[in-house]
DNA sequence: AATTCTATCATTTTT
DNA sequence: TGATAGAATT
């Protein structure tokens, strides 16, 4: 029953003998989450595990939700409260706090993100007299990270040479810091959890009497750190099921190492690899331009993907003039695709960077497409987030240091830096928190400083019977934070819109069963944005970049900004490991297309300020010629010269459609001349010479065109007077 | 203390 | 180019 609809690979894996571990190589498209799911609802109904001997580990918190929600469904019982299913994070976190005393940490330790963790160690180099420029805060933070994932704390260095020294002495202080304040970043999770483990062998034993069986997502993407984790915590007797894609992985930046795979095939004597390579996603073409490329890379363990899915469509390749023409012409596409009754949150538009991410976003508002950006400015990153999580933090914990300085002055309330540099000798001469501090304090702004120690301990007292999201709420309302967004003209709207998010999120947090003030601010930084982003209405095309957009499929994909340079990046272009690593992601994001797939490319793209030209990407010439369409005529494959544009670059029809007919972009524009262009159309100016037309502007009977010419960039024409001629 | 100005950084990817 | 943090100005 449970097997039914699966092929012969993925039943083998899932019956897969439980008395040793298994490694799953499953191929993009293949089925993969399906296996995992099925496998731990085979396990519980063939009574080889309870729900609590169970722990599985994902990659995101995304793909917990969406495993949990399918075992769920499977077994037909909610499993969130017995079934462990996080990411490795997560878990660490969770176990962390169930022994945080063993552990040495403060019953309200704090996760900081990178993000926090940069600005830390930005501090720290201020305080040492270090400067930015000599040591590079993220330098220092990769440096720290790196030796905490090879389990090296800094009193455990030796460190060599000068520089060297003051590394290990940024590393030291970070260290310090961070335990005095009850700060853990994500590495630290991890380690501290490692630590834990491995020094008490009573708890360690504990849960490796618990988890049986532990299944292991997105394998190729562990780290050192988390093998070993997975290591200590299966001991010889409990069993590992790992799934993994030596081609899809691109996190080798952040310490993954796909040869864990191999090791794991050593250290877990894994008798047979099992391997999914029926594609049931992509068409043969998509699937064939995605072989070709991946063809490309060395020492792969190497698999045969292939479909029985029905030919389709060729890839379609555009060839845009800068990025704005990109986004012009996904635009039209995706109103082509609308008009058919197309679901838009079946549509995504891949890139390399989250920057890119802009222009779509700009024309989509201004086209009334509606859109949905995952990444990017995170949703707990925000300003008005972070201050109303500090009040939330200081409530609960008033020794919360990190937290006081963030609020202390916010809203203003009179309580400048030399008050602030006051408190802080006062804390630390009495050894109290800086909360504390306010109290004994004499001075001009002793008054002030206890007007906001008594705000805070009504609000407490205020607090003790609500719920978390009321608590939030009367927060919100009581630290003056949103009748300051209410005088801000600027931003205050929409702070205020991130607010209420804020305490619906919450809401939805609550509705797990989970309460605990310091559990949901511990899991708020472990949440990427994705899942907290303003939720819009109705369906929404989805922009995301290619990480991000691993282990999800769309039934048409857009992959922008396929150039030299961006997409492999230039980073990227020097050391052929890393270009691997592209070309993974490459194959990453081709493969997550179900049936459409879009290639592409602008020959110039503003960076930095400055229009930059760049030849079309290694990869799209790698993807065998017959299996594209070049819709923009512009080039043919190959040619990287963009100066040997000439030729009639509008043969694709690209006009757009206003959507309000005051919108000043216009579809057709008539010229005395008897002339008619339209937005995509290539014209002739007798000096500039060919050039793209990108926008039309009619504001009264003034007509401008805004044109862009190879290697003079976009220019502003007046179109009674300009004398050009369509080409 | 609030507003405006200016300088600097950013664009590789994420838990 | 555009956001933002810190400086400078009122």
């Amino acid at each position: 029953m449970l097997l039914s609809g699966l092929n012969k690979e993925q039943q083998s894996a899932v019956t897969c003998d439980v008395s040793s571990s298994v490694l799953v190589l499953a191929g993009a498209g293949s089925g993969k989450t399906r296996v995992l799911t099925t496998r731990v609802a085979w396990l519980i109904e063939n009574n080889f595990a309870t729900l609590e001997q169970i722990l599985a580990v994902t990659f995101t918190n995304k793909a917990a939700k969406e495993m949990q929600h399918r075992v769920s469904e499977i077994l037909h019982v909610p499993v969130s409260k017995n079934l462990w299913i996080g990411t490795f994070h997560s878990i660490s976190l969770k176990i962390l706090g169930k022994h945080s005393v063993e552990a040495n940490l403060p019953k309200f330790f704090q996760v900081i993100d990178s993000h926090d963790q940069q600005n830390l160690i930005r501090r720290l180099l201020k305080n040492l007299n270090l400067e930015e420029d000599n040591y590079p805060p993220k330098e220092l933070q990769k440096f720290i990270n790196n030796h905490k994932e090879l389990g090296m704390r800094a009193d455990g260095l030796a460190p060599d040479g000068m520089r060297q020294q003051m590394y290990v002495k940024v590393y030291q202080e970070y260290e310090s810091y961070c335990n005095q304040e009850g700060l853990v970043d994500f590495t630290e999770l991890l380690l501290r959890c490692y630590e834990l483990l491995s020094t008490q062998k009573d708890i360690l034993n504990m849960y490796r009497a618990r988890f049986r069986h532990i299944l292991i997502d997105e394998f190729q993407d562990t780290n050192d750190l988390q093998y070993r984790w997975i290591k200590l915590l299966a001991g010889a007797d409990n069993k590992v099921f790992a799934v993994g894609d030596d081609d899809q992985s691109i996190y080798a930046f952040r310490g993954a190492k796909v040869s864990n795979m191999q090791s794991f095939i050593r250290d877990f004597n894994v008798g047979e690899t099992i391997r999914l390579e029926q594609n049931y996603r992509s068409t043969p073409e998509i699937l064939s331009a995605a072989n070709a490329i991946i063809a490309n890379n060395n020492g792969r363990i190497g698999k045969n993907l292939w479909t029985n899915n029905q030919a389709s469509d060729k890839l379609h390749l555009y060839e845009a003039y800068t990025e704005e023409d990109e986004a012009f012409f996904v635009v039209d596409e995706i109103k082509n695709l609308a008009r058919q009754g197309y679901d838009l949150s079946r549509i995504a538009i891949l890139y390399r960077s989250n920057a890119q991410s802009r222009v779509f976003e700009q024309l989509f508002y201004q086209q009334g497409i509606a859109y949905q950006v995952y990444g990017g400015l995170r949703f707990f990153d925000r300003q008005e987030i972070k201050h109303a999580l500090a009040y939330l933090r200081l409530v609960v914990n008033s020794s919360d240091n990190e937290a006081f300085l963030r609020i202390i002055n916010f809203p203003a309330r009179g309580i400048g830096a030399v008050s602030i540099v006051n408190l802080q000798s006062i804390a630390d001469e009495r050894q109290v928190s800086l909360f504390d501090a306010c109290k004994i304090s004499e001075g001009k702004s002793s008054k002030n400083l206890l007007k906001f120690v008594t705000l805070i301990e009504n609000i407490k007292v205020n607090v003790v019977n609500l719920d978390l999201q009321d608590t939030m709420a009367y927060i919100i309302e009581a630290s003056g934070l949103k009748a300051h967004y209410e005088e801000d003209k600027k931003s205050g709207v929409e702070r205020l819109e991130n607010l209420n998010e804020l305490i619906n999120a919450i809401a939805i947090y609550n509705k797990d069963g989970v309460n605990s003030v310091a559990e949901f601010l511990a899991n708020a930084v472990l949440e990427s944005s994705g899942d907290t982003q303003k939720p819009t209405l109705g369906s929404a095309v989805q922009l995301l970049t290619i990480h991000s957009a691993k282990g999800l499929e769309f039934d048409t994909v857009f992959i922008a900004g396929l150039e030299d340079g961006l997409f492999p990046h230039d980073n990227c272009l020097m050391e052929n490991k890393e270009l691997e690593e592209e070309r993974r992601l490459m194959y990453v994001a081709i493969t997550r297309a179900r049936k459409k797939l879009y290639l592409l490319r602008a020959c110039s793209r503003l960076m930095w300020g400055k229009r930059q030209s760049a030849p079309l990407s290694r990869f799209v010439n790698e993807i065998p010629s017959e299996l594209i369409n070049n819709i923009s005529g512009i080039s043919q494959i190959g040619s990287t010269d963009i100066n040997g544009i000439e030729q009639d670059a509008s043969n694709y029809n690209h006009g757009i459609a206003p959507k309000n007919p005051e919108t000043k972009i216009s579809r057709v524009s008539l010229l005395e001349n008897d002339l008619t262009i339209k937005i995509g159309d290539t014209v002739k100016h007798a000096k500039f010479g060919n050039g793209k037309v990108l926008h039309l502007n009619i504001d009264g009977k003034k007509m401008t065109g805004d044109i862009f010419f190879i290697g003079l960039g976009k220019k502003t024409l007046d179109l009674n007077i300009a004398k050009i001629e369509k080409c």
